[in-house]
Order: C-alpha cells, then structure tokens, then sequence
RNA sequence: GUGGGUGUAGUCAAGCGGUUAAGACACAGGGUUGUGGCUCCUGCAUUCGUGGGUUCGAUUCCCAUCACCCACCCCA
C-alpha cells in the first residue's frame, strides 16, 4: 500500500512528461492568441461554493467530492471543477471593474470520488476557459471555436462537435413537466435507473441505453421545441456564427450537462476512439452562476477539456509528439586528474546553454560510451592523460562516429557547428 | 454503488497438481587494461499479489482479501 499511488491516481513519469509540457504549452499559446489571462486559485475552496454553484442535487456534489474538515472547523471540498471557483475569485476581486468582457484560463488538477475506469480518474485535470460579461453568441461561437482549433492545432481533426440548448430555467421546467407528462402511461415499462430520473431528471431517460426505454422514449419531445423565444434567438444565432466560422457541429438534443449552472448552450467534444468516456471537452453557458455565488449578474459561457483523455486520444490516433533531445555532450573522463578537468568542462558547457551530463558510476571508458548512446547524446569529449598532456581533448560525434582532437578552447566552436 | 476480467522478475510472458519456475526484452558486468550502437559470454524470481483451505505434494484446485483493468451510472 505504501508504494502504491492511492486508487484512480496516476503517475506522470519523466519519460512520459514531455508530452504533457507539448498539450500544456500548445493550450498557452492558443490562449494567448485568443487573449484569455492564466487565472490560478487553489486546490481546495470552501465547500459551499461547490454546492451552491455545481447545484446540491447533482452528483458531484452528492457522492462524489472530496471534502474534509480542516482544523479550523472548516469545510473544505478539493476542486472538483474549475469554472466555480474562477468565479468566485472573479467576485471576490471584483474584476468585473476591469474592462469586460473577462477572459480567463487555467490548467488544473481536479478531484472525484469515482470508480475508475478507461479515461476516468480520481484525480484527473483540466485545461478550461471563460468569458465573463457578455450574453453575445459570440462569446459561445468564441469558446467552441477555441476548442476546435486547439484540437486541430494537436492534429485531432475528427472529433465531433455536439451542440445542444438546454434552455433557460423557466423553458427547462416546462419542458421537463412536458417530458413527464409523455412518459407518465410508460413510467412502468422504464428500466429502473430511468424510474429514478423520471422524477429528477427526465431528460436523461432520452439518452437511456436501454433498448426499452429507446423505444419508450421514441416520439419524445425536444427540449429544443420548448425553448422560450430568448432561448430559440439565441441557439439560432449560435448555429449562425459556428456556420460562419465554418466549424462543423451537429445537434444533439440529448446532451445534458451534470452541472446544474449551465443554461442555453451545452456542447461536448465526441471521440469514439478511447472508450467508453468519449467526452474529451465539455462546456456551455452559465448565465447565472456568478449571481448565485453572490456577485453581480453576469452571464458566462466557458468548456474544461480533459488532459488525460486529450492523452488517450493523442496516443489513440497515432499524433506524434516530438521527444526532446536528451542530451548535447557526454564527457567522458579516464582518471583522477581528467574527473577533475572534466566536472569544470561539464559546469561550463551547461553555463552556455548545452544539455550536457558525466558518469557518477565509476563506468570504465568503454561503459561510459555505453552510457553516452543511451541517454542519446550528440557528442562525447574524452578527456585521458593524454590529452591533459597535451591541453586538447578528443570530440567524438555520436552521430557520424568520426572524432577529432581540439585546442581547450574550441571545445563549444565545434560542438555548436 | 452494480457487474465482468486479470494478477508469475523492471517489461512482455510460458508453465495449469509432482523433484532446482521456460523464453524474450531491459538492466549490470565481461570478451577489448582509451571508444557506444552489432555480436558473443555471464549474472539477474529459495518463488508465482496476500492470507487461509484441499492434498503425501499447489504457481497450478477451492475460499477470502487486496490491487489493477474494463463496462454500467455519471462526467473531463
């Protein structure tokens, strides 16, 4: 148990870092070009601002959050998702002073009680934006238009892009109640997962896997024909401006979101390639989740987007990510004299900017070449007595296997051409 | 929370009731007392996730337990 990372953790170890380091920096860069700004809170917030803001019934929050009490009597919940808290920060710095709308991102760890499986972890992370402070579809049209570049930018170009409405609260209820009113002669024929949504949630009966309940459901009504007209204007200009950015998408009515904050726009980034739990991105609307956290009302519309499954993709569809170098220059020392000489060298060449490394094994000359291969290396420099002797040392290229002799001094002249 | 699958070295694994647990890769050392990638040699599991049971005998059969994987649910 001691050396066994605890369940649905996972390790990234250093031979597998550099692709995270390559996701990490592309989402940067995009962010940059988008001009969102890094917003970074902590990894644990006050309970509170989870239920109230991912909504008490949902079942995050129910049985699926990390929270303790702290020694000051606090109820502290980890992250379980980043848009909560980069509102509350928003709120409680009060920067919707600043010019608006707000573009924010972050790149997160978060945190569920879940039974892992195949692309769901216990602790898992998120790369996510938002945009705070303007009910233009725009800023919708903006957010999905992000992911699909950055996902392109990875060479992902064959996730679909679904895209719901799910309406405001008061068209909800009256579709939900427009549901019930369907299925209520069919409740008794339901599977029993879709006896406990009637009540909750009916819309995810729609979605149900049960051939039974598909069939049941045949005939149902969307919730995209209950939609009040500020709803219905607002899908349509949506669709409007994702036609015009020429980002394809398709409409799905069955998409739900878990999180109680989301109105209007629901959407969700489909692979088939990595399991069972396909949603690689995920986000909508929220209009009016910074009012119930106690700030102003001010809508916001924002995704998060799974890293790990983002890496389950990448490795699924064959998108190679370069491997850095390794390493420029091995040094390569026989002796007491040449391990002196040759710890000053290594010291120098990485002051000038070379990956540069030494045996530390006591390898004889022949290991130590051995060593220099594996870690890759461009160049080996062999210093002995000889070359003390004679104030040179020998460069070997790795690469050609031709190696010459050269003046102290002209070590990093020839290794930089 | 419910279901299914798997557990033999760092990794991939064979063995499936009978004396010392194949093999490959990796790793370490050597063949060459100053030169890697190829080749050759040597080393590398008193033990088969853990605990019980059955048996003269168990890595092999049974039970429990733990871990990992996959699916449902839900989500990133």
């Amino acid at each position: 148990m001691l050396t066994n990372a605890p369940k649905g953790t996972k390790d990234i170890l250093p031979n597998q870092v550099y692709k995270w380091h390559y996701v990490e920096n592309a989402f940067r860069e995009a962010c940059s070009r988008y001009v969102f700004k890094e917003m970074r809170t902590p990894v644990f917030e006050h309970t509170e601002l989870f239920t109230r803001g991912v909504g008490d019934t949902t079942d995050i929050v129910e049985k699926q959050m990390y929270t303790f009490e702290d020694y000051g009597k606090r109820s502290i919940t980890l992250k379980p998702e980043g848009t909560s808290p980069v509102v509350r920060s928003f709120v409680e710095h009060k920067l919707y002073a600043d010019v608006q709308p707000s573009k924010f991102y972050y790149i997160i760890p978060c945190f569920r009680y879940e039974k892992p499986q195949s692309g769901r972890l216990r602790e898992f992370h998120q790369m996510g934006i938002e945009i705070f402070g303007t009910n233009n579809m725009m800023a919708d049209a903006e957010v999905i238009g992000f992911a699909s570049d950055f996902l392109n930018s990875l060479g992902l170009h064959d996730l679909e892009l679904r895209i719901n409405s799910i309406g405001c609260p008061e068209c909800r209820e009256t579709y939900r109640q427009a549901l019930r009113d369907f299925l209520k002669d069919k409740y008794d024929d339901l599977c029993d997962t879709c006896k406990g949504r009637y009540d909750r949630n009916p819309m995810r009966i729609l979605d149900c896997k049960s051939p039974v309940c598909q069939e049941l459901s045949k005939g149902a009504p969307y919730m995209l024909d209950y939609l009040c007209e500020d709803c219905k204007i607002a899908f349509d200009d949506l669709k409007k401006n994702l036609d015009a950015m020429e980002i394809p998408y398709i409409i799905d009515p069955g998409i739900v979101r878990g999180l109680d904050y989301y109105t209007k726009t629901a959407f969700e980034f489909v692979t088939n390639q990595i399991g069972a739990q396909g949603t690689v991105c995920g986000g909508g609307r929220y209009d009016y989740l910074i009012e119930q956290i106690g700030g102003p009302p001010i809508p916001g519309v924002g995704f998060g987007l799974g890293i790990e499954r983002l890496q389950l993709l990448l490795e699924a569809s064959g998108g190679a990510i370069p491997k850095p170098d390794n390493l420029d220059v091995f040094v390569a020392v026989m002796g007491e004299r040449a391990k002196i000489f040759g710890l000053k060298l290594m010291r120098d060449l990485r002051k000038q900017g070379f990956k540069t490394e030494m045996d530390s094994l006591g390898r004889n000359i022949k290991g130590q070449f051995k060593y220099a291969d594996r870690l890759s290396s461009n160049y080996t420099i062999v210093i002995g007595d000889n070359e003390l002797d004679q104030n040179m040392v020998t460069i070997k290229n790795m690469k050609t296997s031709t190696q010459k002799q050269v003046p102290l001094q002209d070590i990093i002249k020839e290794i930089v051409e």
